[in-house]
DNA sequence: CATGGGATTGACT
DNA sequence: GTCAATCCCATGC
């Protein structure tokens, strides 16, 4: 159970210490987040509900190469939205972490919407409710965030990843392996609010 | 410079 | 369950 959603503002951001440590600690608390971005003056937002980890350790990170063009927004200062395309077709939204030079992030899956569910449900057309967010992909699309949002202050905006609410109680996480990915398959680094109907599938649970 | 492969989704069988 | 859409960019010749 969610608490009560806060004011539909733009919260303030986390600070910036918080995405200066280990990705997949910083994936983890992510969960309870709220995402916030304002298109056109309309507010969307939505609690974090799943999240997976990369880092230029392990293959399926994009930073795995080195820096490249693509990579640049991944090796630098933590606390940045790295926004890149998928499949030629999707927009992903990450979190930059680690300190800068290393390259490393959290990929936002899913979220619970909080505000703005009418626009989400304009941009998104006839899914259910539940389905508004339940994956990479359409959340970008719910919110309407684009490519031009890569390396935009997580903190300042447009894009706003705020704390978990007052009145927040932790709840159980379910860890799996991560999802679409074909190379560091074993690793468990995705985390979900174990559940949740928002969660993408496969679903760990 | 040509090629191929995705951190996905939605439509269709 | 299968499969196309669609494009950035890393890789290799």
């Amino acid at each position: 159970m969610l608490p009560a959603p806060p004011l539909p503002s733009v919260s303030p951001g986390l600070h910036a210490g918080f995405y200066d440590r280990p990705v997949v600690e910083v994936a983890e608390d992510l969960i309870g987040c709220t995402v916030a971005f304002t298109r056109a003056g309309e507010l969307t937002s939505g609690v974090i509900v799943e999240t997976e980890a990369y880092h230029d350790s392990e293959p399926a990170c994009h930073a795995f190469a080195g820096l490249t063009p693509r990579t640049e927004t991944l090796f630098g200062p933590p606390g940045r939205a790295y926004v890149y395309r998928s499949y030629g077709v999707h927009a992903l939204l990450n979190a930059v972490c680690e300190p800068e030079g290393v390259g490393a992030a959290v990929l936002i899956r899913a979220l619970e919407p909080l505000w703005g569910i009418e626009a989400m449900r304009e941009r998104r057309g006839s899914v259910r409710d539940a389905d508004l967010c339940s994956g990479p992909g359409k959340l970008t699309q719910a919110l309407g965030i684009w490519l031009s949002e890569n390396g935009g202050d997580l903190r300042r905006g447009p894009i706003t990843i705020g704390p978990r609410a007052d009145g927040w109680v932790q709840p159980s996480i379910v860890v799996g392996t991560r999802v679409g990915i074909t190379k560091a398959v074993e690793l468990p680094w995705r985390f979900c609010m174990a559940g949740n109907r928002h969660v993408s599938s496969p679903r760990p649970w």
